[in-house]
DNA sequence: TAAGCGTGGGG
DNA sequence: TCCCCAAGCTT
């Protein structure tokens, strides 16, 4: 029996049963694949049912504001996901009359569909014999044929791609893809794999040489910031002030309060002499309450160090200078906010509960 | 082309 | 605690 032989019948009866395997629209199965890039399918779930329930059909989502949608995504990371989602739906709604192109290169060419993407929609959704590579088909590939190119490489891409084009079954496309995948992520583990579980096992280059832990290999190098957020958390009368994030940078178009950021730990006095600072307040008093909440938070490339300041004032901050949104603090939760504000509001929530 | 983009879980 | 990793894409 081949290789892709032996694999599907492995998936057909270990497979997971997850709610957008029940479907072939090409709608359901974008959603899903933009939702689990670089995200684990536990973390996926919940938000892909509030998705599919929000908005049942592409038209939906090409109607709502891009904020509704960020709202929604809220706390799953990488929003540039999200704002490309929505505008590739409302791309294929304004120019293909809500109809999704049905070929790798047609879905290749839309906002957010890579490589990878382009051909799990077209191998899933319309039965196109394109192999895709993601984090799990290099685990699975680099083991089972012993490949020690680095994978994060324009030669490791170029090979494994080949490796998985050749060992495609192109009678059932959809269903080898997600096996493969399927494979990495049950059996075929980055640490620990459960080689004694795995169809694979007398094929497997990597177990008889004893390289399992050596593959897939990568090249390396990255390099870690360090970056010093001093959040003021206003309370003038029940309102607070949040602006959305426009630049290039971290949380694109997710709000957050008035911001003062610093290259090095910054003591509170060294925080009021600031030009901001005394810009902000220049019309009132502020009031700072003793007790700063520090919060640690680790991106792929970044250390934030994240501390909020909860400022009671007697009058408006000058908004002159500085167009912030003044909302009612207990109205927050309708703005999409990055996961450290989140935390810090909960926390607050769970204070005054006590 | 390499660097940048989030968050949560597990060892 | 720290580091790795996860159904990648964009610029």
């Amino acid at each position: 029996m081949s290789i892709a032989e032996t694999l599907e019948i492995w998936y057909n009866i270990n497979s997971r049963k997850l709610p957008w395997r029940e479907s072939v629209s090409a709608y359901h199965i974008w959603l899903s694949e933009i939702i689990l890039q670089q995200t684990r399918v536990n973390q996926g779930l919940a938000y892909y049912n509030r998705f599919v329930e929000r908005f049942p059909d592409i038209r939906a989502l090409s109607a709502a504001p891009v904020d509704e949608v960020l709202r929604l995504w809220q706390g799953l990371g990488y929003y540039t996901r999200a704002r490309n989602m929505h505008q590739t739906a409302q791309m294929i709604v304004n120019k293909y009359q809500g109809e999704f192109p049905v070929t790798y290169d047609a879905l290749l060419k839309l906002k957010g569909i890579g490589p990878y993407t382009a051909a799990a929609i077209a191998s899933i959704a319309f039965n196109e014999p394109v192999a895709l590579v993601d984090g799990n088909v290099f685990r699975v590939i680099s083991r089972l044929y012993g490949i020690d190119t680095p994978i994060d490489t324009p030669k490791g891409k170029v090979v494994f791609m080949q490796h998985a084009q050749d060992l495609l079954n192109t009678d059932n496309p959809g269903l080898h893809n997600q096996a493969m995948m399927e494979l990495g992520a049950l059996v075929c583990l980055p640490r620990n794999p459960r080689c004694t579980e795995c169809p694979l096992v007398s094929h497997c280059k990597a177990l008889k040489h004893n390289t399992i832990s050596l593959l897939p290999r990568k090249s390396g190098k990255t390099s870690m910031r360090e970056r010093f957020f001093h959040y003021l958390f206003i309370n003038h009368n029940g309102f607070t002030y949040i602006k959305r994030r426009e630049n290039k940078d971290i949380w694109k178009l997710l709000y957050e309060f008035p911001l003062i950021e610093t290259d090095r730990e910054t003591d509170f006095d060294q925080l009021r002499q600031t030009t901001f600072w005394k810009e902000f307040f220049a019309k009132t008093d502020e009031r700072v309450e003793p007790q700063v909440q520090y919060f640690r938070h680790q991106l792929t490339h970044q250390t934030l160090h994240c501390r909020f300041y909860t400022i009671h004032t007697a009058s408006e901050p000058a908004l002159d200078k500085h167009p912030y949104l003044a909302v009612k603090i207990a109205e927050i939760s309708r703005y999409a906010i990055p996961r450290v504000i989140d935390r810090f509001l909960g926390n607050l929530q769970h204070e005054r509960l006590l």
